[in-house]
DNA sequence: CGCATGATTCGATTATACTAGAAAGACGAA
DNA sequence: TTCGTCTTTCTAGTATAATCGAATCATGCG
C-alpha cells in the first residue's frame, strides 16, 4: 500500500520539524551546521549556548533521535555534526509540498532556485 | 544590535518549525498546500482527516498564530489557506544555513536547483 | 424572531516536553 | 588504580501541549 509508506513519511517530517521547533535546540543546529563538517564537541557547544550540560544532553539526544545529528567519540569527547542527508530529504520534501505537489510558491521564488539561474555576480572593488 | 535580531528570526523559525512539528497540523498544511490558492474551509479539513471539530480548531489557531495560515470568512464559512510567503521564507532560511553560511549540503543536491539546472524533460508517448 | 449550520471557545483531563542539580559512567593520564 | 575531565543518566519539578465533549458564538434564511 504506497499511502502507508506516504503517511509514515510525514510522521517521519513531523518529528524532524518538532526537534527543530524549538530556540536552543534551533541554535545548536545553525552552531553544528555553521562548524561543518568539523562539527563540535559538547562542551563547546555548552559554552556557547550557556546551557546547562543536562539539559544540553537532552537537546542534542532528541536531534539525534530523529536523525538530524550524528556523534563519534573521541577519546572523552563526543563530536556532534549535523547530518546532512537528513536535512537535505527535509529541503526538498518541503520544496516538493510547496512547489511540485502544488503550484503555491513559485519555485523561481526560491533563494535555491534563483541562485542557480542567475548569471555568476561578477565582484566589485571596495 | 544586528545579534538581536537574528536571535528574534531563530525563534521565529522555531515556532514555525514547531507548528509544523505535530502530524495532524502537518497534515493539515500538506491539504491546504494542495488545494492551493482557493484552500478549503474547515468542515472539508475535518472530515478529510477525521479530527473532531474543536481539536481541529485549535491546530488551526496554532498555525495561523505562527502566520502559516490565512483565514477568510464567507458567509458561515471560514476558509482556511497556507501562506506562501511565510513558507517561501522559512525554506529560505533553511536553504542559507543549509548551503549559504555552511557547505554542510551542497547547493546541487537540492531538488530546487537539480530543477532550475536540469535540461527540460522530453516528453516520452505512452 | 426562531432555527439550522458552520466553527470557535470553554472546561477539564491526560500526556508530553523542558529544565537542571546531583549522581553515575566513560575515558585518558600519571 | 586513582584522579580529573567530559558527558550522560537519574530524578524531579514545572510548564506547555494535545485532546475532545459541551456550550457558545456567528451567520444566513424563512
Amino acid at each position: 500500500m504506497r499511502h502507508a509508506r506516504s503517511n509514515g513519511q510525514v510522521i517521519r517530517y513531523a518529528d524532524m520539524f518538532a526537534a527543530m521547533g524549538a530556540a536552543p535546540r534551533l541554535r545548536i543546529l545553525r552552531l553544528l551546521l555553521a562548524a561543518h563538517p568539523r562539527g563540535l564537541v559538547a562542551g563547546a557547544i555548552r559554552q556557547r549556548l550557556g546551557i546547562p550540560a543536562s539539559t544540553l544532553s537532552h537537546h542534542l539526544d532528541t536531534l539525534r533521535d530523529v536523525g538530524l545529528l550524528r556523534v563519534r567519540r573521541e577519546g572523552t569527547f563526543l563530536w556532534y555534526t549535523a547530518n546532512t542527508d537528513s536535512l537535505q530529504q527535509l529541503m526538498n520534501f518541503l520544496y516538493a509540498e510547496c512547489c511540485t505537489r502544488s503550484q503555491a510558491v513559485a519555485p523561481d521564488r526560491c533563494v535555491l532556485v534563483r541562485q542557480a539561474l542567475a548569471p555568476p555576480m561578477r565582484k566589485v572593488n571596495s
